[in-house]
RNA sequence: GUGUCCAUAGUUCAGUUGGUUAGAACGCCAGGUUGUGGCCCUGGAGGUCGUGGGUUCAAGUCCCACUGGACACCCCA
């Protein structure tokens, strides 16, 4: 085996495909139903949009980002994210011109050079959707309901929202400073990567997954009982609008986003059926992105969530996946004549809308009957010189055994009778 | 980037303290007499034992490197 799918990649073969055709569109429909409309971004951009967008110091864009320069030695990264490129795409066209809030959703691959672990690969699919325009809290929550109402819709079984506030460009420093200080104070008693990111990172120490630097940060300040007023208000207000959505969730002071660009709105939707990769969604409020990226001020939220740790909860909790469906007929042949039949019959079935099958390798009707029970076939019939000398064929019920009769020059209609029952 | 474990037919695996032609199950193909699937029976095809070195009279089995995979850290969806 020479060619191997590159590391952190993987092939979605079927009958795995179906999967992903279901969730797609129950993804779809959902998202039709809160009022968004799909946007396709190209793969790659720009890789300085994404320098901008995400933070320079952030792990995806400092080491996690498949960069290449073109022909023209113009510097592409293949999109690590979709928030980035939605706004680009937003600010491109104006679209904020057109309506105050504009809403958008995506299904698309992403690609970031980590190393793969469970719920993690190199090219993995995100679904998601962006509120661009509005800074009420109220759209933080519909966002947010659409998130959890997806989950709902897929009968996943104890998917956890969690919510906070990162606070602002007002509120977030004077935090930082006040968390440091009490971060110091425990230092030497912090694990080493913890205390790496004291300096890096501090929110980021709040969730470590180190039990001993948890008990150390039990009484660390939290942001959220520090937010300015305007921050406080918006927090408070998010709680009042999803409880009124009746959307459960519980407030922990200690979420932090990963991005820059993120800023009072916080969220994660995590399922204890999923491995250390906990979570199956993220996502919050970016009112600073669109200046940064070079627009006019713009506030917007939005989440992303990720298909392939959809499908392994689903899978987990042994979700009833709809079964590809097979043929609606099979059609033996049981001489030349018989193929010379089926040749034109397919075509003719296929054209009114049914979808039909035969055999390719003129095996023996043994095999082909095999083949038509392999393939799920609805119905089987075999066809050779008698059935054309007599203008009859037997259609053949496989599920049931049962059979009956019907003309061969109406085919089709006789197979529409059987397959419209129940 | 770091760590731990792993790598044998299409798939899931077994291969005894290194010792003749590497096995099973499922799957695949063919047959079980005339034109009918599922169950059963019989037979068959299919493996450079991840790759490359090394130790040894002898390596699927021991050692090293590389590649790939799984899981965890990190990070995140």
């Amino acid at each position: 085996m020479k060619f191997k799918s590159i590391k952190g990649t993987r092939d979605i073969l079927p009958p795995e495909s179906r999967q992903w055709q279901y969730a797609e569109q129950i993804i779809r429909s959902r998202m039709a139903l809160f009022n968004y409309r799909e946007i396709r971004t190209p793969v790659f951009e720009e890789t300085a949009l994404f320098a901008r967008g995400i933070g320079e110091l952030t792990d995806i864009v400092s080491k996690e980002m498949y960069t290449f320069t073109d022909r023209s030695d113009t510097s592409l990264t293949l999109k690590p994210e979709m928030t980035a490129s939605v706004i680009r795409a937003y600010l491109q066209h104006n679209l904020g011109e057109q309506q105050p809030l504009t809403r958008l959703f995506y299904i698309a691959p992403m690609f970031r050079q980590e190393r793969p672990q469970a719920g993690r690969l190199r090219q993995f699919h995100q679904f998601g959707a962006e509120a661009i325009g509005g800074r009420s809290a109220a759209i933080d929550a519909d966002v947010i309901a659409l998130a959890t109402e997806i989950y709902r819709s897929f009968g996943i079984l104890n998917p956890a929202l969690r919510i906070n506030s990162v606070g602002c460009h007002l509120c977030r420093p004077a935090y930082k400073k006040l968390l440091r200080e009490f971060l110091e104070q425990v230092r030497d008693g912090l694990s080493p990567e913890s205390q790496r990111r004291i300096e890096l990172n501090p929110l980021r120490i709040l969730d470590s997954k180190d039990d001993n630097d948890n008990r150390l940060t039990a009484s660390a300040p939290l942001i959220k009982d520090h937010l300015c007023t305007e921050c406080r208000e918006h927090f408070a207000e998010l709680q009042e609008s999803l409880a009124l959505a009746q959307v459960p969730f519980l407030v922990d002071g200690r979420i932090v986003r990963g991005l820059d660009y993120y800023t009072r709105t916080a969220f994660e939707i995590t399922s204890s059926d999923l491995g250390s990769q906990d979570a199956l969604a993220g996502g919050g409020r970016y009112d600073l992105l669109a200046e940064e990226l070079g627009g006019k001020p713009t506030p917007a939220v939005g989440f992303a969530a990720g298909i392939e740790r959809l499908l392994m909860v689903l899978n987990q909790q042994k979700h009833d996946f709809p079964e590809e469906p097979g043929p609606s007929v099979f059609i033996a042949c049981a001489d030349a004549d018989g193929r010379r039949f089926a040749a034109r019959a397919v075509m003719e079935l296929r054209r009114s809308g049914i979808s039909a099958e035969t055999d390719y390798f003129s095996r023996s009707l043994k095999a082909q009957m095999r083949e038509a029970d392999r393939q799920q076939a609805v119905v089987a019939t075999v066809i050779g010189a008698t059935e054309i000398a007599d203008n009859r064929c037997t259609l053949k019920v496989m599920k049931t055994g049962e059979t009956r009769q019907t003309a061969l020059d109406s085919l089709a209609g006789g197979l529409k009778l059987i397959l419209s029952r129940p």
